[in-house]
Parts: C-alpha cells; sequence; structure tokens
DNA sequence: GGGATTTGACCGAC
DNA sequence: GTCGGTCAAATCCC
C-alpha cells in the first residue's frame, strides 16, 4: 500500500482542483441563464471536493494522532445543526446480522458507525422527515432507559431487494426536543445509493408528503447562490476548532466508506453523480437535503435543507468527526492503495 | 392491494 | 436480570 502521504496529497490536489475548476464554471453559470439545476449541481461538486478534502484531511490526521475536523456548512435562517458527537467506541455492535459475515469481529471492523445530529425548527416548518436521499423503512422503536422520547430504527427500504444493509437509529434529544441525534450504520450498497435523487420514498407518497409540506425540495434560489458564493468559506487554519462556520446556510455533503472501501460524499440528491471524476464515489447517504414533510414523520431523521430558496434553512453545522474508521478498515482498494 | 408503520416478543450482550 | 436491537404479525394508509 502506497504511504498515505502520497495518496492524500495526490487526493487532496485533485480534488482541490476540481473544486477550483467547479467554482469557476459555477461563476460562468452565474452570469449566465443556465438551469437552477446545472448550478446546483456545480455547487454540490464544489462542497464535495471540499469535504472530500477536509476528510482526506481528517483521516490522515487521525493516523497519527487524534485530529478534531468540523466541517460547516450552510444554512439560512433558523438552523438546523449538525454537531458532532463525542467519539464513540466505534463499530460496535448492531451489525451482528449481515449476511454473509459469519465473523463478528469482521463485521466490527467494516461496518462504519458514525452519528450526526439534527436539529429541527418547527416555527420554520422544518419538522418532519429528514430526507438523507435514501429510503428507509422503520423497522422498530424502542424506549430506552434514561431517554425521555423513544429511539426509532430504520434499515433501508432494499434491504431484501438488494441487499442493502444499511441502518440508522433516531433518538430524540431529552435536553433539546428540537434536536435528533441520528446514528448511521453500516453503508449503502443498493443502487440508490449512487443516486442523486434516489426515491426516498415511493413516488405517490413523496408526491402526497411534498404537497401536504410548504417546505418541498427546492432548488436554491441564484441570491441563496450568490450568497453562497459570497459566504462560503472553509476555514482550514483551525482545523482543531470544533467548528467551523459559514454563515450561509446551505445543503451540505458528507460521506462514508462503502463497501468497495472507497469514500463516497453524500451528495445532494438533486445532484446527479454517476461520472464523477473523483476517486471517491458520490453517494447519498447521509444527504442533506431536507424534505421535510408530515408530522408524523416527525422522529424520522432529519437533515438540512437542500433548497435555499423558501424554504427554511436550517443551520447545518455539523462535522466529520464523527465518521469514525476502523484503524483495520481494509484499505486495500484501487483507491487506497 | 401493496407498502409502510406500529408494537409486542424474542434474542444476544453485559 | 436488564437493556438494546431486531423480528414479524397486525394494523394503517394511500
Amino acid at each position: 500500500m502506497e504511504s498515505n502521504g502520497t495518496w492524500e496529497q495526490k487526493t487532496l490536489i485533485s480534488e482541490l482542483t476540481q473544486g477550483i475548476g467547479f467554482a469557476k464554471e459555477l461563476k460562468t453559470h452565474l452570469s449566465e441563464t443556465s438551469s437552477a439545476e446545472v448550478r446546483d449541481m456545480l455547487l454540490q461538486r464544489i462542497l464535495s471536493s471540499f469535504e472530500n478534502s477536509l476528510f482526506i484531511l481528517n483521516w490522515s490526521g487521525s493516523i497519527g494522532q487524534t485530529q478534531s475536523l468540523q466541517l460547516v456548512s450552510v444554512t439560512a435562517e433558523s438552523p438546523t445543526s449538525f454537531n458532532e458527537s463525542p467519539p464513540r467506541d466505534d463499530f460496535d455492535g448492531g451489525v451482528k446480522d449481515i449476511p454473509g459475515q459469519n465473523d463478528a469481529s469482521k463485521k466490527r471492523k467494516t461496518t462504519p458507525k458514525w452519528t450526526d445530529q439534527v436539529r429541527v425548527n418547527s416555527e420554520n416548518g422544518l419538522e418532519g422527515p429528514h430526507d438523507d436521499g435514501y429510503s428507509w423503512r422503520k423497522y422498530g422503536q424502542k424506549d430506552i432507559l434514561g431517554a425521555k422520547h423513544p429511539r426509532s430504527y430504520y434499515r433501508c427500504t432494499y434491504r431484501n431487494t438488494q441487499n442493502c444493509w444499511a441502518t440508522k437509529q433516531v433518538q430524540r434529544s431529552d435536553a433539546d426536543p428540537t434536536l435528533f441525534e441520528i446514528n448511521y450504520r453500516g453503508i449503502h450498497t443498493c443502487s440508490y445509493g449512487n443516486q442523486a435523487n434516489p426515491p426516498t420514498t415511493s413516488p405517490k407518497k413523496r408526491e402526497q408528503k411534498e404537497k401536504n409540506n410548504n417546505n418541498p425540495y427546492q432548488q436554491p434560489s441564484e441570491e441563496a447562490l450568490f450568497n453562497f458564493q459570497k459566504s462560503l468559506r472553509v476555514d482550514t487554519q483551525d482545523l482543531d476548532a470544533k467548528e467551523m462556520t459559514s454563515p450561509f446556510t446551505f445543503p451540505s455533503t458528507y460521506g462514508c466508506i462503502n463497501n468497495a472501501g472507497n469514500y463516497s460524499p453524500f451528495l445532494s440528491p438533486a445532484t446527479p453523480e454517476p461520472n464523477y471524476s473523483s476517486p471517491f464515489q458520490i453517494n447519498n447517504f447521509g444527504g442533506i437535503q431536507n424534505l421535510q414533510r408530515s408530522e408524523s414523520d416527525f422522529t424520522e431523521i432529519i437533515s438540512a435543507n437542500t433548497s435555499a430558496t423558501n424554504s427554511p434553512i436550517v443551520d447545518l453545522d455539523f462535522s466529520l468527526e464523527s465518521v469514525e474508521l476502523d484503524p483495520n478498515f481494509p484499505f486495500n482498494t484501487p483507491f487506497f492503495s
């Protein structure tokens, strides 16, 4: 395996170069009458480039020393914040039933687990389901000792059809009812994991939900994009800081390690990335667009709004720190080799 | 009718 | 024995 420094440098340069390219392209599109979709796609790519870079820095830092890295993204008013959770004990249980993996120790080593916290502001209509770009099916709810609110258990809808074993747990905070802690486990291996805009639910239901909610998924407005352009900043001078914040609120992306050992930045569903040239694979897992819809879905994980237009914007302070990598993670893939 | 959710039961870990 | 996580039948919803 190549030294970390080598691939890190190469990948970092590649990611940042791509980010610059996308930014230039976006600038061009802003002065033209191009579609919001195109601009949004470029925006997402820029974000992905930054995040990939930060992820690499974070990962490399974790090898030799504990390095805290926090990425902040976007939001407009009434932010939904993603705070990173304290380091967990990593790949612990919860992944006991992965087919084809009889060795428990192996499961622990290869199943990523990370936590996000999402704040929901009921006043701005963001209460409702969190849509991270994946389709989840709730399979259980449990009262947790010491917790006021029950914990909800979700698994990928395509668990059976596509053998996708990603799961997530949603726990409402006792102290702050508007705060939800989302614990992701496993990675999406379903085909929807690579789609830019995977169905989060059946088209019918999705439509219905959007109907019932005044906060449908929307493309960012030009103004929002302009503001984003002006205000987006990634503070790399203080990577140890607990937060890196951007005054602008916008859906952020982050990622996970997929089964292939590739980092999968979570991209907004509105951004198709089938041919993304990065060695990373675009994935929507944990994406932060918000399709908050119904009250009944309030316990679903809440994610940020991908929209910067009419929808209430949520604070998306979150960090990649919660993405924990097993030191023994198999980096023997083409990318990591 | 089909898919999603609810909820009590079951199981394994501690 | 307790607790967290999952299963699966019953129920709900579109």
